[in-house]
RNA sequence: GGAGGCAUAGCUCAGCUGGAUAGAGCACCUGCCUUCUAAGCAGGCGGUCGAAGGUUCGAAUCCUUCUGCCUUCACCA
């Protein structure tokens, strides 16, 4: 039970008792440093209905709360705020109650409740992962385990693109240049090979283009009748006809991809419970339609078309079947949806991981879904993300701009190994430890560097500079965890049991409180799909531990109870760091 | 042109349902390693919260208008 819960049922016994009103709404926050106390009720809000001066009112208030709640101990008003101060032995009960509780903050999920799908990463298979992709994949699976942390079941899942002209220009290059090349020819991954290929058909493409132009075509022109796109087209239908030896080839090199993707979802620490392909669901969707043409939520035009009409809502109108009766990207986007319910029928909502420029496709979707009427429709919601940017401006594949994810990775893995070894404090690692010690901590700061922004706005991302390592950073908190444990293993004695202590220490205090709010965020967290919201509190719970760490003895104290109390203080905040941070996907090592 | 998003310190970002004197980090300056890890702590400097109106006891937060940047409005995915 938290404190406003606590508080809230008194006040308005108070109210009654006072004035014989009923409120219905009691505002409280958390007192400012520069007052005393602990929590503060706004009483403004109250002045509405209750005839009477601020000030007045918080000390009658306040009056009734000492008298008649435990917990409350002095109080003092400033203009229109009662400051409640709480006793010690609330924060007491509170710490004993959490402090063994390892699942502190998390909802265990009820079998019944629905479960939520959550898609991201969705790659195509033509290149590697850049750096969008690692946004993408870090914001997913972060909110993903945070759904799950506030107690829904949570499937995750991506919808790969595995099929289209991408596949076949990359296909069509690997036929003409590739002399039979393999992974385990090149000892290329094999997303970087398949890659390769795709910026090789686009420079013979270029080149092509420009020889035509040359003979006075126009660039549209030459863009159409180039040999080698006519090439990727014609291998495309014979990819629909199911040509034999185009289909294999597909298999063969898309297997390299992914292979090559597992490799780079491990080392960014990513997974998925289930996967579906383009390939097996671009033609769903098309029975939907005419069961919407029956309700009469889709239109068909002369040419055979089907349109939506979304101009009431503010939108337009919207194709949703091609005149030739072939599906387009929404009418696919409706067919998926509905497959994925029918192959996991408790999935009650679902949460799609796509960068904001398809902002107005997925509007368009979810309102169609609303329309045909599924139930399930009302929980979608469009985890939609800023662009990465880079200080040269936007990513380009083709134009070789982009920061590929593998090599960020590998880039931040170093820095924090010149970090580390420019500190020295290493010397006792073994090679391993320390290459897997860079690890983490080189992926937390890049993790909590994109994770701390949130998801709605865009980041500029400078690879020169790179990720801090100082200040609001993965590595910061991961470093306050490591000297955690350092305490732990230096504190010689039991600290099992039960602690003891009357009084707190103003820090202890202001740790406790800031303890308290880990439910609250996981919750809001998850609301919110902002895994922004957690990276900042566990920012804060960090700052207010330092701050303490520093001003009160912990293992030199030499009240025992004390002692005693301020290590299992630590391990709390310790082990809410690492339970913050593995929802956020990100490790925290032992020492460092 | 229609629709959506963003705008907070020199830079990178917090700021939850409106609440007290707008908060961190980086950078710059001052202190603190013979005591548990200085990747740290304490402090200083730095802001008309893009602009103007409005609602309110009270606005960075809500409403309107404007400015700037971005996205989107394909029988592409």
């Amino acid at each position: 039970m938290t404190l406003s819960q606590i508080l809230t049922p008194s006040i308005e016994k108070a109210i009654k008792a006072l004035f014989d009103i009923a409120i219905d709404k009691v505002e409280f926050q958390s007192t400012r440093k520069e007052f005393e106390g602990d929590i503060t009720m706004v009483i403004f809000p109250l002045l509405k209905v209750v005839k009477s001066n601020p000030v007045e009112l918080g000390n009658k208030i306040g009056n009734y709360l000492v008298e008649n709640v435990a917990e409350v101990g002095r109080f003092n008003v400033v203009s229109g705020f009662l400051n409640i101060v709480i006793s010690d032995e609330y924060y007491l009960n509170f710490f004993n109650e959490i402090r063994d509780d390892l699942k502190f903050g998390f909802v265990t999920p009820n079998p019944d409740d629905k479960a939520v799908m959550v898609e991201y990463s969705s790659p195509n298979t033509n290149k590697p992962l850049h750096l969008g992709h690692v946004r993408n994949n870090l914001l997913g699976y972060s909110v993903a385990e945070i759904i799950k942390a506030s107690g829904k079941k949570v499937y995750k899942t991506q919808i790969i693109n595995d099929r289209g002209i991408h596949i076949c220009k990359s296909m069509l290059a690997w036929q003409k240049f590739g002399n039979g090349e393999t992974p385990e020819s090149t000892g290329l991954k094999g997303d970087k090979l398949v890659g390769n290929y795709y910026v090789a058909f686009d420079k013979a493409y270029k080149v092509e283009i420009a020889e035509l132009m040359s003979e006075g075509k126009t660039e549209e022109e030459a863009k159409k009748q180039s040999p080698i796109i006519l090439k990727a087209q014609e291998m495309l239908l014979k990819w629909e006809a199911g040509d034999e030896e185009v289909i294999s080839l597909w298999k063969k090199m898309n297997q390299w991809v992914y292979d090559g993707f597992a490799i780079s979802y491990k080392n960014l620490g990513v997974d998925f419970d289930c996967y579906y392909y383009e390939s097996n669901t671009y033609l769903l969707g098309k029975d939907v339609v005419q069961i919407g043409l029956e309700k009469g939520i889709f239109e068909k035009d002369p040419d055979g078309s089907v349109w939506i009409d979304l101009t009431d809502e503010g939108l337009d109108r919207k194709i949703v079947l091609r005149s030739d009766g072939t599906a387009v990207y929404m009418t696919q986007d409706i067919g998926t949806a509905i497959q994925r319910v029918k192959d996991y029928p408790d999935v009650g909502g679902m949460v799609y991981t796509v960068g904001n420029e398809q902002d107005y496709h997925f509007k368009v979707l979810f309102l169609i879904l609303k329309k045909l009427g599924f139930d399930w429709s009302r929980n979608l919601f469009h985890l939609s993300y800023g662009m990465v940017d880079l200080p040269s401006g936007k990513m380009k594949s083709r134009e070789g701009t982009v920061v590929d994810a593998d090599d960020l990775m590998q880039e931040m893995t170093e820095t924090a190994q010149k970090i580390a070894e420019d500190l020295g404090k290493l010397d006792t690692y073994s090679a391993e430890e320390k290459a897997k010690l860079y690890n983490t901590i080189g992926l937390g700061a890049l993790k909590y560097y994109i994770l701390k922004v949130d998801p709605k706005k865009r980041i500029l991302f400078n690879p020169e500079e790179s990720v801090d390592f100082a200040g609001n950073t993965g590595p910061f908190i991961q470093y306050t965890y490591a000297r955690i444990q350092s305490i732990i293993r230096k504190a010689n004695f039991d600290f099992s049991g039960k602690s003891e202590i009357l009084t707190l220490h103003e820090k202890e205090k202001e740790l406790l409180k800031q303890l308290e709010l880990f439910p609250e965020v996981i919750q809001n967290a998850a609301q919110n799909h902002s895994p922004a919201l957690l990276a900042n509190y566990t920012y804060d719970l960090v700052r207010e531990y330092n701050s303490f760490y520093q001003t009160v003895p912990i293992l030199g104290s030499e009240v025992e109870n004390d002692k005693i109390f301020r290590v299992q203080l630590s391990k709390k905040v310790a082990d809410t760091i690492a339970s913050s941070f593995k929802l956020l996907g990100i490790n925290v090592p032992e020492r460092m």
